[in-house]
DNA sequence: TGGTAATAGTCCTTTGTGTAACTAACAAGC
DNA sequence: GCTTGTTAGTTACACAAAGGACTATTACCA
């Protein structure tokens, strides 16, 4: 019989795939709602508005998104005339990809709304807290302690 | 334009699913390449271990899962003889869930493979890093923040 | 006891994801 | 300039997830 000790809610990836499924419920209203947006298409939109122009791939590495999800969402955001393609010069197998004046409207809009959220969820903190939470998770989310 | 201090990846939603995934993603081998469970059976099965019999509805509201979730996770433990279900005499649309041999055998196993992995996981924080992250994250899970 | 509402659990349909195969373009070696 | 290998992005297919509609049973109440 294991020792109880060690519980459920205290598995770390049980509870980040709790932690992060809960706050994205919430949020993803505000982009599902107003814009039709999956989440991958509002990563994109995030990364080319933060970013500033960049390719698929490009997203591709930053986002830790595979391809496809990438490509889906480009076609989506591309028909809703959030996004543009434009082929490349000395690569034509790539494609530069910016924001429409519509795309950069979507994500000033957003990107205020997501501020909130942020500064909603984290109000309880302590400054100390907030910056060890963000500071650890990105960890986790690159190498992941030390199992790399 | 927005001001820049705030950075996608300092996005709390963002950095939970990164992390999120990323953790699970290593660990999800454990279970589905010796047991070929899912996630969702995974988390059953684990629920059944750590809190003894209970009810598919029971779990649903422990694990904050959907029923149909829960429902089909039941059927394919049910067939791979991990978990028997029993009509309940009250209340006979009830089913109280319980482990076989062959499930106890499992949980335990991979009881201490998650328990191995939790730790290897958070190796490198200290003791009140520890603590702080799994409190937040529990809080984050449940009713996160001032949201309400 | 007959009617309405609520609950446990399943089924079905739609949507999203991951993988592998594919096309097109480029790069290198010979 | 051909062959071989690599990369950018798309397409196709199989698998997994999410939700609503459905069935069966129970609870409430006149």
């Amino acid at each position: 019989m294991p020792d109880q000790n060690f519980e459920l809610t205290h598995f770390l990836p049980y509870l980040l795939n709790q932690a992060a499924e809960a706050s994205s419920l919430a949020f993803q209203r505000t982009y599902k709602d107003r814009y039709g947006m999956l989440r991958t298409e509002w990563r994109v939109l995030f990364h080319l508005g933060l970013y500033g122009e960049m390719t698929a791939s490009d997203i591709g590495q930053r986002a830790n998104m595979h391809k496809t999800k990438i490509s889906r969402a480009v076609q989506k955001l591309t028909e809703r005339r959030f996004v543009t393609r434009l082929r490349g010069d000395q690569d034509r197998r790539t494609e530069m990809l910016s924001l429409t004046t519509q795309g950069r409207a979507a994500y000033e809009h957003l990107y205020e709304v997501a501020k909130a959220y942020d500064a909603r969820l984290t109000a309880d903190l302590t400054e100390a807290e907030r910056e060890t939470l963000k500071r650890l998770l990105v960890k986790l989310a690159a190498g992941q302690g030390s199992a790399g």
